[in-house]
DNA sequence: AAAAAAATAGTACATTTGTACTAATGGTAG
DNA sequence: CTACCATTAGTACAAATGTACTATTTTTTT
């Protein structure tokens, strides 16, 4: 037997990030799958349920592959670059909640709540790695705290509309924007490097 | 006599910036100015021709902001601070635009078309600040240029989304936020300055 | 096998919206 | 004054949507 809840969901998933929340009912999400929408109904009672699922599971991702990194004594800059091109693809995955995340929270007002609460402890994370950056020699140390709370928020906003960004200017489709702005985010550390970091930075250098 | 198309975008862009452009209708609007959706309709067809009006008064005010500060030789960091407040200042009278970017560009392509353009001239504006800053000791010069038009990019990103951060975060209200993310702005900026950057910076130093 | 529960299909209806259209009003140029 | 044009109000209707509900079929339990 297959899993109708599931089906549903694979199906939103795919019609929200191809069409936006807006364009989507039900209705629709039945008829891509050749059920009633009475039957989906059944299931979900409306689309905002469904974007709320979706967004746990996205939650849940995040979550996975936050605590998978954490055993890690060591950080290189190689590995924290590939952090952050997961970080963008899990994102890409379920673009539609970025691409209208003002819309989605206030169609769905807990999906701000969990946001918010799951937030804290990526902020905790973050430091914790920049400390680790900078005794390693790689991140400088002359940099006020006030700024590296900055940088975090500055981090949330680009990971977060990096791909509105995408939408409304250059439209890379899949890989090349998944990669592109894994560039762009990380190239947001630049400055933050020593020059033994920059070293690091370079041997790696990617498209410019 | 009282302009009615003026006083119809003015209504327009208050209800815009605070129910989103999915919830008003031509309807609406009418109904906000007492006035039939008849006769609202006899001025612009429907909602997406008022939102690119709008569009277009936001650019405007922009054009009018940059060629303004384009015959000042000199560039002092207090400058720069001032001309991003101002920045944010525009965006959040026109907030509906950026807190649903993506919808309005899929809902009116032309915009998307008129943002692209006019953005061109703006990475210009910026490398050419970049340059007399960097020539005034104020920013780095050893930050290779494709640091530079990441940082453009980036400071794209962080403008336009700004707002949505805070629409799905911590909802400050007007002055307030226009203050906060103005100084969050700004400090992206901070690993770029050189030793004598960061003191011209420090004087000035606002809420941490 | 019978009964109960879960899943599916389909109907019904009030509401909203986009769109087009008609009618009335008011100002103004000739 | 009157004929014309711009403006305003209001009506009409099809399509879409949210929501609730009924009937049928399928699956599971006992």
């Amino acid at each position: 037997m297959v899993d109708t809840k599931e089906k549903i969901r694979k199906a939103a998933l795919k019609l929200f990030n191809e069409q936006g929340i807006d364009a989507i009912t039900i209705r629709h999400i039945a008829k891509e799958l050749d059920i009633s929408h009475g039957n989906l109904q059944y299931h979900y009672k409306n689309t905002n349920d469904i974007i709320l699922v979706l967004f746990n599971e996205l939650n849940e991702g995040f979550s996975r592959f936050f605590t998978h990194r954490e055993n890690s004594g060591q950080v290189t800059l190689e590995d924290f670059r590939h952090w952050v091109e997961i970080l963008i693809e899990h994102i890409w995955q379920y673009r539609f909640i970025f691409l209208h995340f003002v819309e989605v929270t206030r169609r769905v007002p807990e999906i701000k709540t969990l946001y918010n609460s799951w937030d804290k402890a990526r902020e905790e994370q973050f430091l914790l790695l920049f400390n680790t950056l900078i005794r390693e020699g790689i991140f400088r140390d002359d940099i006020p705290p006030y700024i590296w709370k900055n940088l975090i928020t500055q981090q949330y906003i680009m990971a977060d509309f990096a791909l509105s960004h995408n939408e409304i200017k250059m439209q890379l489709k899949g890989k090349k924007a998944v990669q592109y702005y894994g560039q762009v985010l990380f190239n947001q550390f630049y400055p933050y490097l020593t020059a033994k970091g920059r070293q690091q930075a370079d041997k790696h250098q990617g498209i410019n």
